[in-house]
DNA sequence: AAAATTTGGTTTATTTTGTAAACTTGTTTA
DNA sequence: TAAACAAGTTTACAAAATAAACCAAATTTT
C-alpha cells in the first residue's frame, strides 16, 4: 500500500538541498548553507551522500582566488525527487 | 525559509503509522503491523514514541483472552500532521 | 610584514535514531 | 503436555545526523 520512501532523500537537508537545487541552475556551497543555517560541516557530508547517489552534480572551481563549490540537480535527481513527492503524497494523503 | 520538520513525523514508519491513524477511529497492533509490513519490535518502539510525544493514545486491553493494543490519533497528532505537511509541501514545492 | 581573523570547506568523533533479533508471556493445537 | 503460535517488549547493533575540531589559503589588522 504505502510506498517505501528513498532515504537519500527522506532525511531533512538533502530534501532542502534537493528543493533548492531544483528551481535554479545551479547553487554554490555558501549559498546553500545561507538557505538552509545547516553547519558547514552536516552541508558537506549530506553534499556528499547526494552525489554518490547520482543525484547532485558537485564542481569545484574557484570564485577569483576563493575555492568555490557548485552543486546542480541532475535528471537522476529529478527523477527522485519526483517519485519521493508521488509517494508521499499518499502518506500525507494530498 | 524552509521551516524545521518535526521529527518525530519525519520519519517513514511513524509517518505511515499516523498516516493510517488519521483515517480510521482506531487501529490496532495487528492491523498497523500488517498494513505497513513493519517488524513487531520495530513497530512497538514507533508507537512508543508517537505516544510519549502526544500524537496517540494507545490503549491496552484483550480481544477473548488475547492482548490487544489499539492506538488512535490525538489532537495534538492530527495538529501536528497539519503543520508536517503545510511545511513539506514548501520543501516539494506542491 | 607578521600576526590575527575570516573564508570555504573537510575530517573525525559523538550522539541520536532506526531496526532486527532475541526474548517474554500467555494461548492454542497436536 | 510439549510444540507451535500470537502479541508484544527489550536489547543490542548498525546506520545516520550532527557538531566540533581541523586545515589551507585569503584577507585584514596592527
Amino acid at each position: 500500500m504505502l510506498k517505501p520512501l528513498d532515504p537519500i532523500l527522506h532525511s531533512e537537508l538533502r530534501l532542502a538541498i534537493m528543493s533548492i537545487l531544483i528551481g535554479v541552475e545551479s547553487a554554490d556551497f555558501v549559498y546553500l548553507r545561507k538557505q538552509t543555517s545547516a553547519t558547514a560541516g552536516n552541508l558537506s557530508v549530506q553534499i556528499d551522500k547526494l552525489q554518490k547517489a547520482g543525484y547532485i552534480d558537485v564542481e569545484k572551481g574557484f570564485n577569483g582566488k576563493m575555492p568555490r563549490t557548485t552543486c546542480s540537480i541532475t535528471e537522476q535527481g529529478r527523477a527522485a525527487m519526483a517519485t519521493y513527492v508521488e509517494r508521499l503524497k499518499e502518506y500525507l494523503k494530498i
